[in-house]
RNA sequence: GCGGGCGUGAUGGAAUGGUAGACAUAUCGGACUUAAAAUCCGAAGGGCUUUGUCCCGUGUGGGUUCGAGUCCCACCGCCCGCACCA
């Protein structure tokens, strides 16, 4: 063939570029991603977790993103009606943020960012509903919001009550936890304080036991995410009890401990209370040292983490309690900064012996150590490690309220609790750690509290018919100024200003604005009436919901996971759900991150300085930067991020090599729930596999007719590519599949098979690809001979585009074969390989295997004593 | 600190408790070419005075099993979450 051959004839290039768009232009034309209710068809409802719009889109979304995708085509393929919606998390503090650092105004930020990463992401070619797109903060979607919030209230699921927040004094801000480090505001430097508020929650707690129940319907959920759920809602039964004090203080003349050991009661040494318990409050009025300590305490972050970490600090208020069973003994009361005012009753007893903190806690402070047990076969006394062994394993008690000698710890606390109750010492009580759901932000960008306050009547509602509330964007006439320090809302007289809905007389409105997980906690919903005129459409709502398939990041886990199941369930309480939705997501798949190598060098204090992956190439081995060609360290793969610069752009790489190569790379490497790192080269090789497949399709193509060899065994292969793809693509197996469809495509270079069956099979292969490379999948399939072009909308039952082919089957015929490979062990090691026919049944398989001679030889005249034969697996010969 | 997860060649990783290393990268060798690129074919976990269906090998140390990367226990390292980051 003459060498110009290829370059003239443009059809033999794979030309990612040309392709895309030809494509994309196409599906759109066709409006063939709109869903629609059919209720003809099976539903299938897929949904990654919306982005927020930073401005940039990046690798993590584009692999988040094409995995959505990769279902939502097949699944269309496979006969389903599909919903694959895309909208905007679009409240938050970045804005206010930039807003606060370059000026500006925070819609205008984030509506501009929301157009940018809209146009980066429509090169990648997903089956997206854009026509249902909106962002969270609109005023059509927080004005729904708002009204979920007025139904939400009117069945007592919302309250006021006082928490505490970080307080920057000298920003006059509220600091988020992440806004605190080491004790100080960000950006001021200042040390933070400790402010009580009053806030609005969300009664989440009231569903506690509902939402610990129901994580064991939800069989398609990681069981991870189910255990790291259950913890968080941490049931425990425990005993509350009140130790008497020995002289009532300040109206108090006990004190009431929660504690879910209450077997250990005779190992207490010491009571400890919270900071921000009513004791030690009114303690510290008369006692300047607590009171200093207790400020000292006030002065660390409200974070559990960082409450946690801090060193175990005590105060000895000096008075004690009666010991509730020797009689005439007392323990002192502390006041300590590891107990929670949240958790139980604020206060604690401590028993140093069984619990590691108390322990740390009493040798810091001189306590006595009392042991309540011991192991079943060592008397050691407890030193510098508290002796905490699972409360289902058997101990012996040395001293036990119930008088119990050798049982579990379980048993013990069982037993003492029915003690306890029985002389009328406290109650049993099941008592959870999650804690009701703190929703009032004191900022600006984000879905304003829809009520007013009144001096007459109180609290009041805004009335539905005045929603949305709408954030004001002007202040006395000009774009709001948000490097002015404080809430804008608060400062602001024309909105705060308006009447009592109620009455009439002048009010305040609440400038409280709403945590955005409050956004995100139903917009899975919203996206099945985007333009209803209320919360949803029940109809909608009925045919799409729920979920069948959310995909996002583990980091939301805990929060985001748990805090739309209570919406779920409230809008379902309000009317807002059908009775189907307790669950809103039917299947969970929680995918790893993108990560990168990181290249530093050092400036010359041996500080590291970053440099972004396109200034660096490898040269002779060695990385370098291309300008200079100074030798950098390669640090190994991390998340990707700006500080460390080891970021890829996505629109560089589909500017470069096209969306379905950076689609087929994201999934190719790793497991979908793993971390997956970018790598050039490996993008390279996806480039060449898919330009690959491009050229194995024109040379088929320019194949003459024919009789070929092995068409049958060709045929065999391809029927394995369709079951095992498929197989891949239903279990989140990406990765697998993309393996099998490499060795497909070798499969088919190599096959000496005629035209038709190479026609048959790249056919197949192009169809198996079409999830992860559409574009490519598409102009293959035209070209390959499918009929017709995009004319018809796809619910009219388009012919001819890859994306609406069904789905191909597997001949399950075609999969079985007549003799089977079997290895064969000695001792569990691997010492021979037998082939055997399918239908052999267990003796005939171990017969067979006792007539190798490499078993002979292995044996070497033993006996075998056992011989395991597992049917289509394994021998193993034991002797 | 507490809760959860992960750890396999030089690298990313494959493997319903059943032949560890599929597939891919990097590397090396070969074909094609005047040459290079592209493309195609092939080698490859480590070890060895024994090149053998040999020995060792899935973070470390134990355990269960005919058989463990996989299950159990302890430890080490890394990652995620910890309620006002999204």
């Amino acid at each position: 063939m003459p060498e110009d051959t290829q370059t003239n004839t443009p059809t033999a290039v794979y030309d990612a570029g040309a392709i895309e768009a030809k494509w994309q232009e196409a599906w759109d034309a066709a409006d063939l991603f709109r869903a629609r209710r059919d209720e003809s068809k099976a539903k299938y409802y897929v949904l990654e977790m919306f982005p927020y719009p930073s401005g940039r889109i990046h690798m993590g979304h584009v692999r988040n993103y094409t995995m959505g995708d990769v279902i939502a085509r097949y699944k269309a393929s496979a006969g389903f009606s599909v919903l694959h919606p895309m909208g905007w998390d679009a409240f938050g503090m970045p804005a206010e943020n930039a807003a606060m650092a370059s000026g500006g105004h925070p819609k205008d930020w984030t509506y501009g960012n929301i157009a940018d990463m809209r146009a980066q992401m429509k090169p990648l070619g997903l089956s997206i509903d854009w026509s249902r797109e909106f962002a969270t903060c609109d005023p059509e979607y927080y004005g729904q919001q708002q009204a979920l919030f007025l139904d939400f209230m009117e069945k007592g699921l919302v309250y006021r009550k006082n928490a505490v927040v970080n307080w920057d004094p000298v920003d006059m801000t509220v600091l988020a936890n992440e806004q605190v480090i080491d004790g100080k505001g960000w950006r001021s430097g200042a040390e933070v304080e400790r402010r009580e508020l009053t806030q609005w929650f969300f009664k989440i707690s009231s569903m506690a036991e509902e939402l610990l129940e129901a994580l064991g319907t939800l069989d398609d959920w990681p069981a991870k995410v189910r255990l790291m759920q259950e913890n968080w809602i941490g049931k425990s039964r425990g005993l509350q009890m009140v130790f008497p004090m020995s002289e009532p203080a300040h109206g108090l003349d006990g004190i009431e401990v929660y504690t879910t050991r209450p077997d250990t009661l005779l190992g207490a040494s010491f009571i400890a209370i919270a900071n921000d318990h009513p004791l030690a409050k009114a303690l510290e009025k008369d006692d300047a040292k607590l009171a200093a300590f207790n400020a000292e305490c006030r002065k660390s972050g409200t974070s559990e983490a960082e409450l946690e970490k801090a060193e175990k600090q005590g105060y000895d208020t000096g008075l004690t309690v009666k010991h509730p069973l020797h009689e005439g003994e007392t323990l002192p009361i502390w006041v300590a900064n590891f107990v929670l005012m949240d958790y139980g009753t604020g206060a604690i007893f401590g028993c140093p012996a069984h619990d590691q903190r108390d322990l740390d806690f009493a040798r810091k402070y001189d306590l006595p150590v009392i042991d309540t047990f011991f192991a079943m076969d060592d008397d050691t006394a407890v030193g510098t490690e508290a002796f905490v062994p699972p409360k289902t394993e058997k101990v012996r008690w040395v001293d036990q309220p119930a008088g119990v000698e050798v049982a579990t710890g379980q048993e013990a606390i069982d037993a003492t609790i029915d003690w306890a109750e029985a002389r009328g010492l406290g109650t049993g009580k099941v008592q959870f750690r999650l804690r009701d759901w703190g929703l009032s932000r004191q900022r600006y960008w984000g879905c304003p509290i829809p009520v007013v306050h009144c001096e007459d009547c109180g609290v009041v509602p805004e009335k539905k018919e005045n929603l949305p509330v709408t954030l004001p964007y002007d202040e006395g006439g000009k774009p709001i100024d948000f490097t002015v320090p404080g809430n804008p809302l608060d400062r602001h007289p024309t909105w705060r200003d308006v009447p009592c809905p109620s009455c009439g007389k002048p009010g305040k409105r609440e400038t409280d604005t709403m945590d955005t997980f409050v956004d995100s906690s139903w917009y899975f919903a919203r996206f099945t009436a985007p333009r209803a005129e209320t919360p949803t459409d029940m109809a909608d709502a009925d045919y799409w919901m729920n979920v069948d398939q959310y995909i996002g990041g583990v980091e939301h886990a805990i929060l985001h996971l748990l805090y739309s199941r209570f919406f779920s369930r409230a809008m379902q309480a309000t009317g807002h759900l059908p009775a189907k939705c307790d669950e809103p997501f039917n299947a969970l798949f929680t995918q790893g991150m993108v990560t990168h190598e990181i290249y530093q060098t050092h400036d010359d204090r041996g500080r590291p300085v970053y440099h972004l992956p396109e200034d660096v190439e490898v040269k002779d081995g060695k990385t370098v930067l291309k300008d200079g060609g100074q030798e950098v360290e390669v640090v190994p793969s991390a998340k990707m991020s700006k500080s460390k610069k080891n970021v890829v752009d996505p629109v560089s790489i589909v500017e470069a090599f096209g969306a379905d190569t950076a689609r087929w790379f994201v999934l190719s490497d790793s497991p979908p729930e793993r971390d997956v790192e970018w790598t050039a080269s490996g993008a390279e090789a996806a480039h060449r596999h898919l330009a690959r497949v491009y050229r194995l399709a024109t040379d088929t193509m320019a194949m003459e007719d024919g009789p070929g060899e092995d068409d049958d065994a060709l045929l065999r292969e391809m029927h394995k590519a369709i079951h095992d793809v498929t197989g891949g693509i239903e279990s989140f197996g990406f990765n697998a599949a993309i393996a099998k469809l490499y060795a497909f495509t070798h499969t088919i270079s190599r096959s000496k098979a005629g035209r038709d069956a190479k026609l048959q099979a790249v056919k197949a292969l192009v169809q198996l690809m079409s999830p992860m490379t559409p574009h490519l999948s598409e102009e293959l399939w035209a070209m390959l001979g499918a009929e017709g072009v995009v004319s018809r909308a796809p619910w009219l039952g388009a012919e001819g585009l890859v994306a609406q082919a069904p789905w191909p089957k597997a001949d399950e015929s075609m999969l079985i074969e007549d003799t089977i490979t079997m290895p064969v062990q000695i001792n569990g090691k691997r010492r021979a390989e037998i082939h055997v026919p399918r239908e052999a049944d267990k003796a005939e398989v171990e017969a067979i295997a006792m007539a190798t001679d490499a078993v002979q030889k292995s044996l070497d005249g033993a006996t075998p004593k056992k011989v395991i034969v597992v049917p289509g697996r394994i021998v193993n010969v034991v002797v």
